[in-house]
DNA sequence: TATGAATGAGAGTTCATTCAT
DNA sequence: CATGAATGAACTCTCATTCAT
């Protein structure tokens, strides 16, 4: 049924994800998975091997996820739509996952920066050339930057969820937050698509300065 | 000149945001501040105080920064692309700071999530109200929504930088690119508040499900 | 024809010799031997009767082999002499073996100290035996301090070989270096046996002291 | 009185030199100095450091002591009598010593090796220009051989004595057993230099090969 | 015979923290 | 203010060994 391996990999994913690679400890993890610490080595090698894991296969999933609601029939506006609905509906599935790839950015552990380019770089790649239609060639409306704003504003709500709780009085992870949440990022991906249909006129009087 | 504090503050905040608090030894911010580690225990008390009193300070001068774009004089539209610039500025001159954050909401390190959100209140509450002349008063297009929105297009370029770094052909940090982003966020902001002059049309056609 | 428990032995030997008891893991072997782990288990029971059954074999056919050298025919010249012969062909053939007995004899293992003392016991008594024509009873030309002093001369070659290999420009285990090795050996042992017709002169002068 | 690095250092050449480096861990030797295990890493960093500093002091000691012994007054031949009993009397002081480097020998540790290569290189340096006089240049009687055989009488004694023990009904570090010992290494040296005046006549009729 | 999965014990090492000076 | 020495707790990882199959 539930084999060690398997076992090791769930409660893998939960702490990792909730509480961060460097704050979880092998011991942590074999007692949630109620084994053996030594069969986390004995299956993964290292804490890190385990780590590294947990994120391929994440990457893996997101990566067909999106790729199914893109591929799908439709025309450009109706595909982005639908692959900003997967987007999200992975992360209320997965909500780990935005977290560990923070977790990663924001320390720069060497060891995983590298994994986490890898698997982001078909993303970026497929954003680039599914917004080739509508985005600008270069310069600031181009595919990325449009890419970078919507990733942000999707995955700033998952990331900074339980942080902004108390805050916002509610939870930001609440089914109907979520659901206004996602209205809220299709009516952007509105604005900004009939927004790229008018020629670029650049913000002026503004006079800050670069570093 | 530079006092004992003074370097162990330095070597913290550059250390613990480029690697990440669990990643840097009270050690580590010794010998980068050259002075005895048990120095460092007798200025902040704990390894912890020392954060957070790193967190404090960042909390501190980011307010006062913003702050004084907005109070400043003109009408909200020129407020709001001089609050922008303001965030912007602040990122580029503190590079550490939206690590630091990131690496707590990320790991939802419990010691540390009470200050953030203590630090973000002000902030939180401010744009609230400063967007209540434009923003809808709940809904898709509330305060919340556009805050949180624009706030992960702008921290997202800076904390994902480096992991993207090599994937972009260019640095993110780099001055040019910086300043298109910048351009980026001005174009977004201008889109967004034209758009909110309109009613709202809600997308319609998706068929996602939530969770 | 390659038994498992066979080529157990064989990687047995192999890596217990070259790298020692301790260094070498159950693990290790069973790589070497191509066998899963727990077949050495099966077979051998635990990895120090795994040891013991290597060091036993080895005592076992070392005893024939000089056994055979001294038994054959000739007076006790001809007779030492073919041992020599012998004992430096053993070493050569079983380069392991010098340095599996100078392990126990060197740590002190426990376990495995009393198998060298067995193994030993027989080839001491007839070295006493056999050396009794030639030898003084007691004293220091006793049979007990030429046995040592030659199984010193022969075995210092082999076990320190690897360590001396960069000192000396030669491999000590290269054929023409055990070659001009055992031609000094056959002279030092005719020195031996010609001063030991000669009666007993000690040295003078010497004002060391015993600790 | 007693710092903990030198209560450390003692502990340690105890213990490795009587069960070695393999048998013993950190918490041994902590025990033993009466400290904390982490103490030990303070002071030395690492096991394998701290082993290495016990080597290089006692290599260092070695080497004055034979020093001293050698560059007195007296002829070759006086010398050379005098460096063996130097030779002896670091045996018997340092008991620890001979297996110490008899462990590395014989398991080939790659991180020791080189400490015992460079710590040996003058000794062997040494004794190849200090026999010049008497011993040819190259071939069996040459001081490379002579070196060998005469530290292997000397060192077996030393190493194989624990071993030994139960064997010879007398342990071999008592002191009239040294003594005995004693009288016949400085006979051995007298045979074998009275020798070397003799032209070298080759031992025939072995019919042994090298493998 | 042979194996993959599992385990308890213990290894070396790091760390935040304390304290006498 | 500042330091070197010292410590207890916890960490990742390895090991010999067992057992169901």
């Amino acid at each position: 049924m539930s084999s060690g391996r398997d076992n090791i990999l769930l409660a893998a994913e939960e702490l990792f994800g909730a509480n961060g690679f460097d704050r979880i400890s092998v011991r942590d993890i074999s007692e949630a998975a109620g084994v053996n610490k030594a069969l986390i080595f004995y299956h993964f090698g290292s804490k890190d091997e385990l780590f590294k894991t947990v994120l391929l296969k994440y990457f893996n999933d997101h990566h067909i996820a999106l790729e199914a609601a893109w591929s799908a029939s439709g025309d450009i506006y109706e595909r982005l739509h639908r692959v900003i609905d997967a987007y999200i509906d992975f992360m209320v599935e997965h909500h780990a996952w935005p977290r560990l790839v923070q977790q990663i950015s924001s320390t720069q552990h060497k060891d995983f920066v590298p994994i986490v380019q890898e698997g982001l770089l078909p993303l970026v790649r497929w954003a680039e050339a599914s917004l080739s239609e509508v985005a600008d060639e270069t310069g600031p409306r181009s595919a990325y930057h449009l890419f970078e704003t919507v990733a942000g504003a999707v995955l700033h709500h998952f990331t900074h969820a339980p942080v902004l709780a108390p805050i916002w009085d509610q939870t930001p992870l609440a089914p109907h937050v979520i659901a206004e949440r996602r209205a809220h990022l299709h009516w952007l991906v509105d604005v900004i698509l009939d927004a790229l249909d008018k020629p670029y006129e650049p913000y002026e009087k503004s006079d800050s300065q670069d570093s």
